[in-house]
RNA sequence: GGGGGUGUGCCCGAGUGGCUAAAGGGGACGGGCUGUAAACCCGUUGGCUACGCCUACCCAGGUUCGAAUCCUGGCGCCCCCA
């Protein structure tokens, strides 16, 4: 058993702040096995390694002997994040968020331990709340202090709507600590203010309150924003190692500390080598990036399949070939062939105009040779059996439907 | 309930009767350079087998030879007063 202080150092780790800090040392010191609760929402049936961080900081917890508390939002799925700018997301049916929570559970027991792990769904005491008791829960929140949170006091400084219900998200989160009696509850920096509203809600209702752990938000391949499908920079936890190899590839170099530290089982003692390495450029860049993409892809694929997309990543982007296992695509033969046509068919362009313009951008080779400019029509023998690069990650091979 | 404002392409944002498929920026995509990083440079960015045709500036009508731009009626959003 760790003392509290190696048991911080190991919670610290990658962590944006824990407050208060020294409540959590307090509840460590008594030996029990702590309550860690995280809340996800069902709306996002893919996970991406963004969705990871807090699970891994969970597994964290679990190895040092404490308990994890999922609890899946699908009560407060219906209410939407308030924090999403996306205006409004179209309400959820039940089948809908049954669905995402399957998926969801499935992806995060490739992280979590099972046995360590209690899963609870908010709608069992959210649903039955009558509106009385609803009221009553509701008079513990001010809503001067409800406006106090980042996005919620931005939204009305800059003149844009906020509906009322949004103000419940917060209270049902914080409801769901009361429920469970979180010892610490963990979110992104974009959550302290839910957290601390739990906090807040446990004290009034006599218990020992939660201690609030926030995670960066890890940005995606962008380097900008964070992660996040809707954004297309998102980095999914069962994309294929190939992809998913080359998605990390691409990240920018800033990031590479940040990912280490957020998404990959390094010992802290690792972590720190590599980052002093990073720091120091002993070692090039290019080399530390590979050895993150190789970390990632084997958590969720294995050590074969992270060897095996390097060699992949090699062949394709260092020596230029087309890749070992380019897809057949079945097509209607037709002579001569419209490329731009083929080219939707094939999925590399969402339109005849915009496969012009990759082939007008000379974008596009058939078996290693660039397509002249202003060329839309071939002979079927031209294409027929060959293999279509488009751009430099995207490969299939033509085979006539018939 | 009353008054005012606003609605443009993926996003932001010009444009107040023809020269506007719609300035500019961002993003995205493609090319170059590289380590598929960043930075930088170049190109493309409504649809269509395309020197042309079609659809487009919230929606529906109308005025006009001609409308994103003017009028009428809707709808959405924001603000102020009550």
């Amino acid at each position: 058993m760790l003392t509290p202080e190696q048991q911080m150092h190991v919670i610290e780790s990658g962590t944006e702040a824990v407050v208060p800090r020294q409540a959590l040392l307090d509840k460590l010191a008594t030996g029990r096995s702590l309550r860690i609760k995280l809340g996800v929402d069902p709306t996002a049936p893919d996970l991406h390694l963004g969705h990871a961080v807090p699970l891994r900081k969970l597994r964290q917890f679990q190895d040092l002997g404490h308990t994890v508390v999922l609890i899946i939002g699908d009560f407060t799925a219906l209410i939407g994040d308030p924090s999403g700018r996306s205006a409004t997301r179209p309400p959820l049916t039940v089948e809908q968020i049954e669905e995402n929570a399957q998926t969801y559970i499935a992806q995060a027991f490739r992280i979590l331990d099972p046995d360590r792990t209690e899963l609870r769904r908010n709608s069992d005491w959210l649903a039955p709340l009558g509106f009385a008791e609803l009221l009553r829960l509701t008079s513990r929140f001010t809503v001067a202090r409800i406006l106090e949170r980042d996005d919620f006091a931005k939204r009305y400084a800059e003149q844009r709507p906020i509906s009322l219900h949004e103000f419940l998200y917060p209270v049902a989160q914080a409801y769901d600590s009361v429920i469970v009696e979180a010892d610490v509850e963990l979110g992104g920096t974009d959550q302290l203010f839910n957290l601390l509203a739990g906090r807040e809600l446990m004290e009034k209702h006599g218990l020992e309150p939660q201690v609030c752990l926030t995670l960066p938000l890890l940005e995606g391949t962008d380097g900008v924003q964070k992660m996040s499908k809707s954004y297309g920079n998102a980095i999914g936890l069962t994309d294929p190692p190939d992809e998913m190899f080359g998605k990390l590839m691409s990240i920018p170099d800033e990031l590479m500390g940040k990912y280490y530290r957020l998404a990959t089982p390094l010992s802290i003692e690792e972590l720190e080598t590599v980052e002093a390495e990073l720091v120091d450029g002993t070692v090039h860049p290019g080399v530390q990036k590979r050895r993150l993409a190789r970390c990632v892809v084997e958590v969720y694929h294995g050590p074969q399949a992270a060897i095996d997309a390097e060699a992949a990543f090699d062949r394709v982007f260092k020596r230029h070939e087309a890749p070992v296992d380019v897809p057949d695509v079945r097509v209607e033969a037709s002579d001569p062939v419209h490329l731009p046509a083929l080219l939707k068919e094939l999925g590399f362009a969402p339109s005849n105009g915009e496969g012009r313009r990759l082939i007008d951008g000379g974008g596009i080779r058939i078996d290693g040779e660039p397509v002249a400019v202003g060329i839309y029509n071939l002979p079927w023998e031209a294409v027929s059996g060959r293999v279509i690069q488009a751009g430099k990650r995207h490969f299939a091979r033509v085979v006539d439907r018939s």
